[in-house]
DNA sequence: TTATCTCGTGAGAGCGCTCTCACGGGTGCT
DNA sequence: AGCACCCGTGAGAGCGCTCTCACGAGATAA
C-alpha cells in the first residue's frame, strides 16, 4: 500500500472512496457521476463536494470493461505521413471529423498506419476495443485494413473509394467528374493537344481522374494519344519529371491536366525551365485546390472537392453505424472548377 | 443475454473460453498470450491453436484495469490544426515519435486540442488514464495543459520551450542562436539595413528569434531601428503585409530576416510585387527549412532545426519518465544555416 | 386502517484480465 | 531412501466500474 503510493502517480481515488467521504454507497456516487436522475439533490451535492475534494476522475478502463464503450473514435490514416501532412484535404478532414465527434462528446484520436508492421499494430489496436468506431483514410487499392475492421465488427467509414467491390461504407469526391470538368475547360480554351499526368493507377483516385480525362476527350471527339499520358505518384518531383518527358515526346502540347496540385507545381517548374509560358503556350489545370495552388506562378487553376460536405457525410455515416444501424452504403460528392491563372 | 449478443458485434471470446477449448485454465492461456516463460511448449501450442480457432483478441480495458498501463502514448497538439498541418516540423515529429513509440511496442495517438473546451476534453481524456504518457506540442505561452498533466502525475514532455519557469521537461531548438546565424549571414553579405518580420511575441519561439536578430546586430555594432521590425503570425499573408509595411517605411532595406519560411514566402511575393530583386536588392533569410523553402523563387535561404535529434531527445525523455525516473530537465538542440538563393 | 406504488438507496454480481499463491510431480542432492 | 528444489499449472482474489435487484420509507389510493 504505502509502497504502491510511493512509485509513480499516487493512486487515484475510487468510487468507493468518494462514497466513504460523502457517506453514501459506491452505487450512488456512480449515479451522480453519470448524471442519473435517481439521485436526490441533497445527496448529489454532498457527493459532488466529495468528488471535488478528492479530485476524483473516473477510471476509463473500468468503465469500458462493463459498458463496452470507449467513447472514442479513431481516424486511421493508412498512408505515408509524408503524403498526408500538408494535404489540405487531410487537415480539413481532421478538423471536420474532430468537430463532429466533439459535438457528440466523444474524443478523436489519429492513428497512423504505414507499412505492414504498422498495419498489424493498428488492427490489433482497434480490435482490442480501444475505439467505438473508425474513420479510415486510405487511398490504396489493396488495403487490408477496411476489410479487417468490418470483419471485426467495428463501425467503419472509408474516406476515398476503395478498389473493387466496396464492402465498407465510403465517402468520396466525384474524381472522374472533376477531371472531366478540368479537361472540358481546357478544351473550351481551344486547347487540342491536351496531355495528362496521372496519379498512381493502383489507386482508385488515380484511375478515376484518368478516366475523367478520357471522358472529356472522347466527348469532344479529340483523338487520344498514348504519348500524351504520363504517370506520377502525386509528388512534386514526379510532376516535374513527367512533364519533362511529355515535352520531349510532344513539343507541341498546349494543355495539361495534372491529377494533383503538388504534381502540377512540379509541372509548372518544368514548363518554366523549358521556356514555355503558362497559360499562353501551355495551359495547366490541377486537382485538389491545395493551398499551394494559390501560390504557384502562375496561380493554379484546379478542381476543388467540397471537403465540408464530405466530412459531414462521413461523420454522419459513422455515427449511424455506431448507433447500431449497419448498412453498407456510399456517397459521392460533386467537385468544381476553380479558375485562376494557369489556364 | 441473447439480446445482448444480437446487437453490435458478436461478443468476443474470453480467456476462459479459449482455456475451455484448449483444455487448460484461464491463467495458462494468459501466460501464453503474454509470452510468459512458464508455459510448456506442448500446452503453448495447444493454446495457440485455440486462440487462432476462436479468433481471440485480448480485451484491452480489462488488461489496463489490472496492469494500470495502456501501452499508448498521446501526442497532444495544443494548436489550431490550420497552423500545424503542413508544418514540416510537425510531420517530422509525428513520424519520429511514431517510430520511437512503435519500437517500444506502444501505440501512438494524436490528439488535437484547440480552444478551451477542447482543452478540457483532452485533459479529461488524459486524466482518465487513456495513455501512459504525453508528448505535448504547444507553443503558446500560457497553455494550461502542461501544468495540468504534470499535476495529474502523467509523464509529459513538451516540444517547444514554454514561457516562464519551466516545470515540465521540454525539448526545443536553439531559436535564438539560429536567428543570430541568419542575421550574421546577412551581415556577412554586406547588408546593413536589415529588417525583421517577427513571429507572435506571446510565443517563446517568436521572442527567441527576435532576440537572436538583435544579438547579431548588436555584435556587429549595427544600430537597431524600430521601423525595421514588423510582427506577424507565421502565416504567408502576414509575411506579405509585414514586408509591404516595411518597404513603405524603409525603401532602402537590403536584408530581411523572417521568423518563418511561410512568412518569408509571403515576403518574397511582396518584394516581387514591389519590383525588388532578391537577393540583389534585398536578401531574405527564413526560418524552419520548410519544404516550400525549396520551391519559392528564388529558393529560400533559411535556418534548419535538427528534427531527428529533437525527436530522439523527446522520446527518450518521455520513456525515462514513463519508466519511473521523474526529473524536470530540458534540452536545447542547435540550429544551422541552409544556403539557397535568396541571400 | 391496510394495500399499492413510487423513489432513492445499498448490496452484490460480474465485466475480462493479471498475478499471487499453493500444489503436485518431476529432478538432483545427500 | 529421504530431503530439498524447481517448474508448470490451477484456484482465487481483485482491479474500478455499472447495473440489476431487493428493500425500506414515504406518498397515494382504497
Amino acid at each position: 500500500m504505502a509502497l504502491k503510493s510511493m512509485r509513480g502517480a499516487p493512486r487515484r481515488p475510487t468510487l468507493e472512496e468518494v462514497g466513504a467521504v460523502a457517506g453514501v454507497s459506491r452505487a450512488t456516487v456512480s449515479r451522480v457521476v453519470n448524471g442519473s436522475p435517481k439521485a436526490s439533490p441533497a445527496v448529489r451535492a454532498e457527493v459532488e463536494r466529495a468528488i471535488a475534494r478528492l479530485g476524483y476522475v473516473p477510471n476509463r478502463a473500468a468503465r469500458t470493461l462493463v459498458t463496452r464503450r470507449t467513447d472514442t473514435i479513431a481516424l486511421v490514416v493508412s498512408e505515408p505521413e509524408a503524403r498526408v501532412f500538408g494535404d489540405p484535404f487531410f487537415a480539413a478532414l481532421v478538423r471536420g471529423i474532430g468537430a463532429a465527434v466533439s459535438m457528440k462528446d466523444l474524443q478523436l484520436v489519429l492513428v497512423m498506419a504505414q507499412g505492414t508492421r504498422e498495419h498489424e499494430k493498428v488492427e490489433r489496436y482497434v480490435r482490442q476495443g480501444h475505439v467505438d468506431g473508425v474513420v479510415l483514410m486510405s487511398l490504396h487499392g489493396e488495403d487490408p485494413l477496411p476489410g479487417a475492421f468490418v470483419e471485426a465488427g467495428i463501425p467503419t467509414v472509408l474516406v476515398g473509394r476503395p478498389k473493387g467491390d466496396p464492402v465498407v461504407p465510403f465517402v468520396d469526391a466525384d474524381n472522374r467528374g472533376g477531371a472531366r470538368l478540368a479537361v472540358q475547360f481546357l478544351i473550351a480554351r481551344r486547347r487540342r493537344r491536351i496531355a495528362t499526368i496521372t496519379g498512381p493507377l493502383d489507386m482508385c483516385v488515380g484511375v478515376d481522374r484518368f478516366e475523367g480525362y478520357r471522358d472529356a476527350l472522347t466527348a469532344a471527339h479529340i483523338p487520344q494519344r498514348k504519348g500524351l499520358v504520363q504517370g506520377g505518384d502525386f509528388t512534386e518531383e514526379a510532376g516535374h519529371v513527367a512533364l519533362t518527358r511529355l515535352l520531349e515526346k510532344n513539343p507541341d502540347i498546349d494543355g495539361v491536366f495534372v491529377a494533383s496540385d503538388l504534381m502540377a507545381a512540379g509541372a509548372l517548374q518544368a514548363l518554366r525551365a523549358a521556356g514555355r509560358r503558362v497559360p499562353q503556350d501551355v495551359a495547366v489545370v490541377g486537382f485538389d485546390d491545395a493551398p499551394l495552388a494559390r501560390h504557384t506562378s502562375p496561380a493554379l487553376t484546379t478542381i476543388r472537392q467540397p471537403l465540408d460536405e464530405m466530412v459531414a457525410q462521413t461523420s454522419e455515416m459513422l455515427f449511424r453505424q455506431v448507433a447500431g444501424a449497419s448498412r453498407t452504403e456510399h456517397v459521392i460528392v460533386p467537385t468544381s472548377l476553380i479558375k485562376r491563372k494557369s489556364a
